[in-house]
DNA sequence: TTTT
DNA sequence: TTTT
């Protein structure tokens, strides 16, 4: 049963990433991106839900705000859940676990360089054994 | 403004592929993929809607069906209409611009082979000039 | 400064794996794969070198063998040694740090399915603090 | 037969493109990358040879230069050739299909900005039907 | 809900 | 709505 889910995504952050931690302390962080379409006469945008855990979402969190551009790779996730009249609502989203900082001239918090930098998280996202359910409201 | 949108995926598809067609003919497939998620204990799984033009959509139509393994690549994909209570909705799903058939032992459909075929776009999506409002009602 | 490195093949080995040691006994697996141009009227085929660390090498040498189709994700590598005439010499190739298997029908090795697996590194290759000079030759 | 070949790098040209042309008038242009190694204690680096066709290498002719920021999608390739000595000699290099300009502070050849543009060819290499044999002399 |  |  081949099973196969990488996304490789550049944009920019549409909100300032948001922390938050589970009941066991794990931090999660999220945050939204538009990604401008290429070649679109209209120019159109995607937008798309971003989720990064632990060190990296902590650096993604300390580093980044609304507007600045990121290089991200991940996997894409689909969830659901019940909505607050009983339907049954899914949504697809993406999970970080590699990141690059793409750089806005004379940036702050690009470490003075127009350029960018890096970051990772510590653990495949495979391993981490949380879920939705260890938040105590909806994570998303 | 940086941008960059790919994904690739392999899975199974969650049902048999379906064409249709613009108003001004252009052909469409539509059809689910089912993502195992890897080294997850509670064996979870990531379902998406991919879609996929012209020729290769075609291709894909005529040859696979639900179950059939298959490797997608191609761009994530942001959309939103009014659903019938007026609410604003949205989704995000896949639209490829390449395929690979991915074989099971001793299909008919893989051309007496076990192993894989191949299928591309003869353009690239970027050049595709057609849109939702094409269709007479929803496309997806 | 921006950093990007991804690269997903799928092919088939052209050679058994081959398993060795570095001399702090962290095992690295070796082995070929073929991709076929796709999409070329003559047939042309690619060749790389790939390899894979610990658990993942371990696991391709124990199941693949010459001919097995398999789906690749890793980074590209470069390297440079000295020729035995003493000419300074490059190369190009692929370590691998996530592998899928790739069924053809009925083969043993594929766990008597036609499908596929999967196999992971438990560890990031970024992690991984060994280097050619562990070798006590060649290692490539 | 599965196959598939899919490359995407970020880095910083190592050199000026340089634009030939085979001898149909065709234009391809030659470029190095140097990817920095993520996560690497001596600073490694992996340095690559890009080709892009067309009006993407054109593209890139016009505007980059030594030492600018690139994101880079596209496919591995496999080259054999006779050396000097009558030896044969292989090499591992990138053939561009699509680029990403990543930005350097007020860097003109970016139009002004700090953040970057975009650039695909209009054709996919695999329509290509043009070889090493057309040029008069190694291309690389 | 939306970035440059 | 769901595949192996």
């Amino acid at each position: 049963m081949v099973s196969f889910n990488r996304v490789i995504l550049a944009g920019n952050l549409t909100r300032d990433p948001e922390l938050r931690f589970t009941s066991d302390g794990v931090p999660v962080c999220s945050f939204g991106i538009a990604v401008n379409r290429v070649r679109s006469r209209n120019e159109e945008v995607d937008f798309f839900d971003v989720s990064a855990w632990r060190e990296l979402g902590e650096t993604i969190a300390n580093y980044k705000k609304k507007g600045d551009p990121i290089l991200i790779e991940g996997r894409l996730q689909y969830r659901t859940w019940e909505a607050q009249d009983g339907t049954k609502r899914s949504k697809v989203d993406i999970v970080a676990d590699n990141v690059q900082f793409l750089g806005r001239g004379g940036d702050p918090g690009d470490g003075g360089t127009s350029s960018g930098g890096q970051a990772r998280r510590g653990r495949r996202d495979d391993e981490v054994d949380i879920n939705e359910s260890d938040f105590d409201d909806i994570p998303f």
